[in-house]
Order: C-alpha cells, then structure tokens, then sequence
DNA sequence: CGATCTTGGTGACAATGTCACCGACCTTTG
DNA sequence: CAAAGGTCGGTGACATTGTCACCAAGATCG
C-alpha cells in the first residue's frame, strides 16, 4: 500500500534515518487498526510492540488505589509510545492505562526490531531520548500544575486545549474531573462561576467557550 | 587508584558489561568530588557529563512559577542521573534542580561515551532503559500521591523514609514541607497532631519517631 | 549586649475535597 | 407507550488543606 511506504516519513526523528534502516522498519513492522474506546495497554496487558501513531490519539490515565482517576498525558498522531511501553516491560505492576480517544492507526514496531535500530543508529537513539526527555520534564510540569495551581486556572487552560475549532468541548463534567484530578461537583461549581462571568455556556455533554480571551487570561494567569 | 577501578562493578547494570567496554568506561571517565549543599545542575546550568553516583545523595528538586518548590526524587549512590542530565540537554528551559544533600563522590561520563556505550552494548542499553523506566513510573506514583493522598498519610510516610536508625529526622517543618509541596504551616499543624497522639516528639529542627509501627499503619492507609 | 535571622505557633479565612441526596434527562425494555 | 434504570448535573453541609498576617522563642553574629 502507498501508505505504508510513507508512514515513516510522518515522524521527524525517523525521517532522517539510513534509507536501509528506514526500509528494515517497514519490512518489520505492521500496520494496525484499532477502533475508538479500545484499550491498547494496561495494567495485565503489556503490548509487544512499540507504536507509531500514525492516526488518532490515546489517552494515558491512571487509577489510584482510592479509586481516584488522573489523566496523565495523550499520544498524538507523529508521536510513539516507546517510553510508556518500555516502562509497561519493565514495572509489570504499575496501573496506568492507554486508550484510543478515536478510531486508531498506528505502525507496530517489535521489540527487538526496537533494540536493532537504538544499536544502529544515532539518528533513533536521538528520537528515543528526546521522546524520553520530553515525556519526563512534561511529568515535571504536571507535578508542578496538580501542586500548585489552582483550580480555576487549570480548569480554563483543559477548557482551551479541548475545545474544538467551534469553541466547544464536548465532554461531562465528570469527565473534567478525571482531566484534572478533581471531583465532580468541583468541577461543576467552577464552571457555574465561569458561567456566570458569561465566559462559557454549559449543555448537556458540552460546554462552549464564549470568551476565550478572558480563559486564556485566567489561564496564563495574568488576571 | 584501586577505588577507580572498582566502582564499576557496584553498578549493577554495568557490572554486565563486557570487559573492553569496562575498561573504556574507565579509561574515558574521571571521579569528581563535590561538597555538601552544592548545585550540581540547574536552570541555565546543564552539566556536560553524566554522573554515576558513588557516594551521597542528590535531591531534586523544582522550584514552581508560584515560588513554590517540592521535591521530586533523590539520586542514592548506585544510581545515576543520566535521565536528568538527558532532559538538561534536551530542554534547556526546565525548572529542575540537583543539590547534593551530602559530600558526594561521582564518575563522570562524557556524553559521546554515553552515546557510544548505547550503541554497543545491550546490557548498556537495558541499563539506561531501565532507570528512564523507572523514573518515569515513579513519576506517575507520585502525582497519585500529590492529587490523591491526604497529607497526613504522605507526612507519617515521608517521616519513616528520612528517618535515620535513631528514628530522628533532622530537617525542618519549612524543608518538611518543600518534601511533600505544601506550607509549612500544614506541616506543623500535621506534627502537632502526630505529637498528640503520641507518635512523634519535637525539637527545634528534629522530629523524633517514638511510635513507628501507627505511623507505618497511618502511611500505608491501613488506619 | 543588641540586631537580625531562623524556626515554629496561631487564628481567621479561602479554596478544595467529600458525602449524601435530589431531580432532570436519556436509553432500554416490557 | 410506560416503567425502570443509568447518566448527568445541582446542592448544602462539612472536613481538609492552603493562604495570610502576625507573633514569640531560640540561634547567630556583629
């Protein structure tokens, strides 16, 4: 298929690879499919293979002993999942989850297809810490956000990063609280006071950003 | 020095390796002393070399835009920081810091040693992914612990961990606080209340464990 | 010795989390 | 259609934690 042939491409840290390499990943790996809701990993169900999105996003939450559940980060289409699958080999106990957020393509490279190319290439292993670097100092912030922000801040900044190009984020309050780590009803009197301010205007299963401005205000918190 | 030629082998992860590449690490690496209290890498101080902790601790920590700070997890001797030192070189413009909370005794790796031990050996690399692994989900534990926990169980948890055999913490409730990213005034409402019971005694600058055994029952939730 | 810093204590209040409960809407099923 | 059950969101009371302003005792240093 022509898409197989150029998947590669859609990823900047591959693209500059050996063209021998990049043709030892395609003959190696498959492409797979998977539908919306699916989960792709979690705790019992440690995959094979390293994924390459080349479709879709998957969101990677976690539940707590308490029951409480957290939304770690997202993997979007151009990204991979190395790190979160290694982590998965290594601590087979850990509880954190990934799920398809919508209907999923991806290239699935094995693991030992995985270690050939660190060994052989610079260009890879430059890809893989980077994808490492990256995922670590985004933890970094997320500590520092769930610490010390408040609510309301971090609440506009989750409104504007979902928000579709129609200003509306159609997502449940108690779908917000996972965002952000929160309870529902947390939740829902924030958005009354967003509310009331005239900054948002809330239906059932969605919210739509009246006054993106002033949330972006509130969230660069430069109020 | 007979401790230069050693110190390899207390790594686990290296101890593995292949004799010639031991000798390479050797040979490209030298053994760095630093005091107590010093700031090994920084904001705007990205180390060259990655270190190999021998003796000491380093903490790292994160100082928020708010001017809050906690920290986010220490380097005992055994383990290295190259997943921090990656991240320094990747992304100059992090807010993590490393300080020595003892005199510490180090090798220092160069980058393009580093870079070369990936390439060639495995057991190198499953080393390197290890920690990155293990980082990491230590990283999801902690925001659980941050979003999720209440504070007194995090308290009477951190409490055992920096005990020494004596059961005596030496610190401060301002440094107690930075630990777990709350206010001192939190800290020392928490001891009060610890004291009160029975299970802790103070001193200006030390908190005594008198009961351990409640304030293990009390960390791991088992109230 | 006095000046200053560090450490810890205190009370009032604000922000957030928890719990119990309710009603409105939606979907399924008989 | 109607009843049943699930999802979604609202509400009030209360507990926990964070913030602020201020104070006092011990440590340090000239």
């Amino acid at each position: 298929m022509a898409e197989a042939e150029a998947w590669i491409e859609r990823f900047p840290g591959l693209s500059r690879l050996e063209p021998a390499l990049k043709q030892q990943i395609l003959s190696r790996s498959t492409i797979v499919e998977v539908p919306s809701g699916t989960t792709i990993f979690g705790p019992g169900n440690s995959p094979e293979n390293m994924l390459f999105l080349l479709n879709g996003t998957v969101r990677v939450q976690q539940v707590s002993e308490t029951g409480h559940e957290i939304v770690l980060y997202r993997i979007q289409a151009g990204q991979s999942c190395v790190l979160t699958t290694a982590c998965l080999l290594a601590y087979e106990d850990y509880s954190a989850e990934g799920i398809t957020e919508t209907p999923m393509r991806a290239a699935a490279v094995p693991r030992d297809v995985f270690d050939d190319l660190v060994a052989q290439s610079k260009s890879f292993r430059d890809f893989v810490f980077a994808a490492f670097s990256k995922r670590i100092t985004d933890l970094f912030l997320m500590i520092d956000e769930v610490a010390f922000q408040k609510l309301d801040v971090r609440l506009a900044d989750k409104l504007i990063k979902l928000a579709n190009k129609d200003n509306i984020v159609a997502t449940t309050h108690q779908k917000l609280s996972v965002e952000l780590g929160t309870a529902r009803e947390v939740i829902s009197r924030q958005l009354q006071e967003f509310q009331r301010r005239g900054w948002i205007e809330q239906a059932r299963g969605s919210v739509s950003l009246l006054n993106r401005v002033e949330l972006e205000k509130l969230a660069h918190h430069n109020t």
